[in-house]
DNA sequence: GTTAACTTACGTTCTAGTAAGTAACTTTGC
DNA sequence: GCAAAGTTACTTACTAGAACGTAAGTTAAC
């Protein structure tokens, strides 16, 4: 059904500079924003013309999509890696991949600029950030029902809270942690926020917040 | 010391009218973002031309602090406004604003844009963003402090990492927010991050991650 | 000898900013 | 109280540059 499956793009040098542009434009994209950055600043980095970019990529808009869903090599979450890890492994892992990336703010920037630049008007990568979301709280979720069914305790309400506020905690601490670094232990503060928020789900408190 | 202050500018019309432009501007950086946003389109949602906001402001960039520091009217965090709620009121206002900001969906997006996209290099909000966390991770690590004096118990060094956490969530799920709000309740999920973080704070619980 | 991987060259559109002009309002001199 | 002078709030018109995309040509691989 879809058009023309591509054999002829099979050519190993072909493909190595396919992946050279989109590692260049992670760093642009990451550096400047979608908008913001341009295919010559790309191109200077690989050493060719913003045409020939074109010719690899068709448009702008599409290297973005490629740079969205190709960052399988070089991946921020590591979720839809080969074994996703599932129940209590699952946090440690994303407190893992926290520790991780303080050593990699190219991407974690690319990543956290683009997501905030996707909400909005018909931004291209709009619908990429939606499904992510969407994915990742379900995995989150997942994990959360293992957990409890392996203490034989009933799945709190609070699950679907949680899951998104476990990925948002890894989010805004990264903008904190990209506008300046020294003030903010990224894997530390992300480590005591996501066991805060398990720990939550696992045994409710009363709010302290109650008068 | 100051070179001249302006008395002109007092003129109430003018003020109103800067205040409108501030408003579109608003309302425009929220949905394309600053660098994708035009002052021909802020011109045209005051309905002038793109050369009278320049009379007004004098460059883009301009503009954009002006909107970033003078959002006062129409606050998003409001914790400076007239007298700042310390100790476990501050946590309560936090909940309170994520509830407000659930029916205040520009505002809160012109916010998540502009931050995400201040992390870019060379971007005229960065200071004012960089500053900004700074300020408010030391209002609510206060906070901590006054709750923890008032029950008598040491304040824990997680104090820190909570501050920045408890921001954290409330960016992150603004973007989860923003881009399904369907999936995503934006005051309950924020009550419940804030209220495991700083249950978490007050009376620490060993890791649920501990293998 | 066809296809792929480019380059050069060009077109169109759009951008922020500037310069100069104009109408209206304020202030000042008297 | 009123006219001259100055200031403010714009507009129109322009500049200079950059952006993405396209079309056509060139070299090299298979």
């Amino acid at each position: 059904m879809a058009g023309q499956r591509r054999q002829p793009r099979s050519r190993p040098e072909t493909l190595a500079r396919r992946r050279d542009i989109v590692d260049a434009a992670v760093e642009i994209f990451g550096s400047k924003g979608f908008t913001g950055g341009t295919l010559q600043e790309i191109a200077d980095q690989v050493g060719m013309t913003h045409a020939g970019i074109l010719h690899h990529f068709g448009s702008k808009h599409a290297l973005l999509l490629e740079v969205l869903t190709h960052r399988d090599e070089t991946d921020v979450a590591d979720l839809e890696e080969q074994h996703i890890p599932d129940g209590m492994p699952l946090f440690r892992h994303l407190v893992r991949t926290a520790f991780i990336n303080a050593h990699r703010a190219g991407i974690v920037q690319a990543y956290v600029v683009l997501s905030a630049e996707s909400v909005t008007d018909d931004h291209p990568g709009r619908d990429f950030f939606q499904k992510r979301y969407e994915s990742l709280r379900g995995e989150i979720a997942h994990a959360f029902a293992v957990v409890c069914a392996e203490r034989g305790i009933d799945e709190p309400e609070t699950i679907g809270y949680a899951s998104a506020a476990i990925l948002a905690v890894m989010d805004g601490l990264q903008v904190q942690w990209l506008l300046d670094p020294s003030a903010v232990d990224l894997g530390r503060a992300t480590e005591f926020a996501i066991e805060a928020i398990v720990d939550s789900v696992l045994s409710p408190a009363p709010s302290p917040l109650a008068e």
